[in-house]
DNA sequence: CGCCTATGTGAATCTAGAATCACATCGAGG
DNA sequence: CCTCGATGTGATTCTAGATTCACATAGGCG
């Protein structure tokens, strides 16, 4: 066959991107370098040009989803408000969420995150990063006096990550009956109530 | 060898509950019938003997887990207040997921969930079910105005949820550095504070 | 006691998929 | 134009693990 040949870099980033899209429909313990190379256009064992192997690829997939994550979290620095900053990531989230079936399920699943300590590890730094940037939000508007200052503001932003982190499992579950941005709207209501400052 | 030959309705409850304890250690994917075989004494073929296959195993321990969910459902009933209620039935659910990593890892992990439709509507139900129990306490609550009304009652359930859920999460990725039974109080605090009703 | 069947065993089969290797060829740089 | 290193290919090897099967035997039951 006349593949064309490509440079490196650029076959990485569509190996990657590949991979993700993938992971939309199937679960990690299922992709296979297989699939992966016959979406790209490539042979199996073209993938080894690339990345030293599965685990490699994988490891690239996290480090593209981080990016992501933090990406969202870049986006709503314009929004001066603590709230309706907050909300704006939600939404973001949910949006990221729903196009992206493959983040939550795979940035949890357990080949990733079992499997290898230096993988579980990178994992937990990403999540530990974006939990930091909602509670640094939430520090914001507790020093601003919109947000309710009797509460650790990790303890909120935990709660502020359940409510997408519990929607995409039923979403997933449910096969996609479950309405998360639908429940994201309530959940963002009662979390709204429950957290703003009481107004003097 | 000369292992002792036993009733099938016995070796079944010993392989179910070995696999149990194993995906303490190990996730679904590496689960594999000679490990379990290995561990209640006996060689990987026996196993058929007692199961179709390996699928077979699975959904029994996924059975299993169900009942005991119910089960913890059925223990705090002797509470007659709704917030108390909660509050036994969070602490429950945390120390079984503390002695029992298993669980929530195994409930939600794409081997278990993704692949097999079926599996995946069992796992739905055994959710909305203990969803349902948690989200009757809060209308009871409700009911009796020891909960705000204002709130949709599965919306305040999946909040609930989420506490143990998300905690299980960082536990895991934290390799059991995460607290989980302080965030667990810490978040309890939080949800009493901001689901109960104004006092008048 | 002796039979018969449910259990248990070990070897063999089958498969998927990762990884490796020798060979082919594209295309950038001289 | 030529060459050489970077890419791509197909065949091959390797492994883990599920499953099957023919054979062995424990132990309940007549």
């Amino acid at each position: 066959m006349s593949t064309q040949k490509l440079d490196s870099q650029i076959r990485r980033r569509q190996i990657v991107k590949a991979a993700i899209e993938l992971l939309g429909t199937c679960d990690v313990g299922e992709l296979s370098l297989a699939m992966i190379a016959r979406r790209v256009g490539l042979v199996p064992s073209a993938i080894y040009r690339h990345f030293e192997g599965r685990e490699a690829v994988l490891d690239a997939v996290l480090d593209s989803i981080g990016d992501r994550l933090r990406e969202n979290l870049r986006l709503v620095e314009q929004e001066p408000e603590a709230l309706p900053r907050l909300k704006s990531l939600l939404m973001m989230h949910v949006r990221f969420v729903r196009e992206n079936q493959a983040i939550p399920r795979t940035i949890f699943s357990d080949e990733i995150v079992s499997r290898n300590p230096g993988r579980r590890r990178k994992v937990y730094q990403i999540i530990q990063s974006y939990l930091q940037g909602v509670a640094a939000i939430i520090q914001d508007g507790q020093a601003a006096e919109k947000i309710r200052a009797d509460v650790d503001s990790t303890t909120i932003a935990m709660q502020f990550l359940g409510i997408v982190q519990s929607g995409a499992i039923l979403r997933h579950l449910s096969d996609g009956e479950f309405d998360i941005a639908r429940y994201a709207r309530r959940a963002w209501e009662h979390f709204r109530n429950s957290t703003a400052a009481e107004s003097p």
